[in-house]
DNA sequence: TCGTCAATATCGTTTGACGATTTGATCAGA
DNA sequence: TCTGATCAAATCGTCAAACGATATTGACGA
């Protein structure tokens, strides 16, 4: 049955299509960014799963680069904690068990109850609010089609609203190399509709507190967010975490 | 699809081993991973100033390795936010202007508190204890030194202890990706002794919360040590910053 | 059935090469 | 003299091929 199971992982291996050409790519960016951008992009869309090994001739092929500029590109995703390397047995897609989840939501919290607070402090300006409320919209629409990749897409994008308005560099930094996306891309396959609307009705809240400008209203709201997924995580099986052998 | 989603992750669990990095020091390290560690220690020794064009050519040369190794290490190190990199104008040793710093700061102190509250929750065994109060001890042993790099790597040995302790991996991840090595070598070089003094004399207090096991008093004495570090960073004048063309 | 051992696959690293881009100096003209 | 264009050198981004090192696999024999 491994031998099976083995099999199956091959071929969703040699079958994917390499991420066609994304039609926002700047053409400032290099080959290597590229390639990161198209496995961070293959995981939100589910090409790419979790636990997946990784082979180096295999992407060289599929991406049509090679392998030095690919070992670059596994090398900055390594070091965002996207992929782990492993010496000579090659790269796999990140995965985590339940105890490094909610350790991964613990470390999460506060940078993003920050990032909310200092959301809530700069946003005067109706242009502000607007794009808060624009990436409010954006997340609830992708929420109401049901489609993974876009929500995960949206997600983000409302993440980097807030970030970014928030006008702290360092946090701009720092939150994506928290593997939030990793986390997300892997709950988002085995949750509920349910919890998945539990965890999507939290960011309304955010939103509000956000364009009121209440900081402290703002960093509750997140606060709660996360209790949410906490409690969401809590109700999962343990059968979809992997196993440590 | 999502069913589809669901079922390559349940693949993926039997056929692919949990990445599970070895916690402790592996002396499987690679020559990348060497050329990193090596720069990073060549910051806090002050072989590389922040702001300072790293040139491939003269670093092979230096190192003894080759182009490609070279740049995957740089790669990781920009990941790090160690270095940035400038397309086809080369590396540069990362540089923080007066606002990064204070950024920097609010971001790395709720990460700080966490970790104190994590160690302090943690630290019931003598053991545990006694690595506390050794950190703390060698941490003051480097202030009297003076050696600054000798400081620089006992401060660091301090905080990983605290994060050691906490045991939340994801922690331990995030906190050396925050630029903090790079703000201590940076301002290292220009404060004052007493500015000094007063920034490693907050560590006492945190060790001795951590050790008396009290998460809360631990939280507070983090919070201190960043108010004072912040005192400290509004007393430096303008002319230590680079100036922005 | 289980352990041993060779064959294979993949990784880590080096070397050399080529085009692309920046940089700095040179030089002509106002 | 100053300004701007021109050109050569330096450096970077990428590719290709090769070699040893290591892990995995599968066959073989006890």
């Amino acid at each position: 049955m491994i031998k099976a199971a083995t099999k199956k992982i091959a071929e969703a291996e040699t079958t994917t299509q390499v991420a066609q050409e994304t039609p926002t790519s700047t053409d400032n960016e290099s080959a290597t960014d590229k390639v990161a951008e198209a496995i961070t992009q293959g995981i939100r869309t589910g090409i790419f799963v979790p636990g997946q090994h990784l082979l180096e001739p295999d992407l060289t092929r599929r991406l049509g680069i090679s392998r030095g500029s690919l070992r670059e590109s596994l090398k900055h995703l390594a070091a965002a904690g996207i992929v782990t390397l492993n010496r000579y047995r090659g790269a796999y897609i990140g995965l985590l068990d339940r105890t490094a989840t909610l350790q991964l939501l613990d470390t999460l919290e506060p940078l993003a109850r920050l990032a909310a607070r200092l959301a809530a402090e700069n946003c005067k300006t109706p242009a502000a609010q607007s794009k808060i409320e624009h990436a409010l919209a954006a997340l609830e629409r992708a929420t109401r089609s049901g489609n993974r990749a876009h929500y995960l897409e949206s997600r983000r994008a409302f993440y980097d609203a807030m970030i970014d308005l928030g006008g702290n560099r360092e946090l701009a930094r720092v939150i994506p190399l928290s593997r939030t996306d990793l986390f997300r891309a892997q709950i988002e396959t085995v949750q509920s509709d349910v919890q998945r609307k539990r965890h999507a009705s939290g960011y309304g809240p955010i939103a509000k507190a956000i364009v009121a400008g209440d900081p402290k209203k703002a960093d509750m709201a997140v606060k709660k967010h996360f209790d949410g997924t906490r409690k969401t995580m809590s109700e999962l099986p343990d059968n979809i975490f992997p196993t440590m052998t």
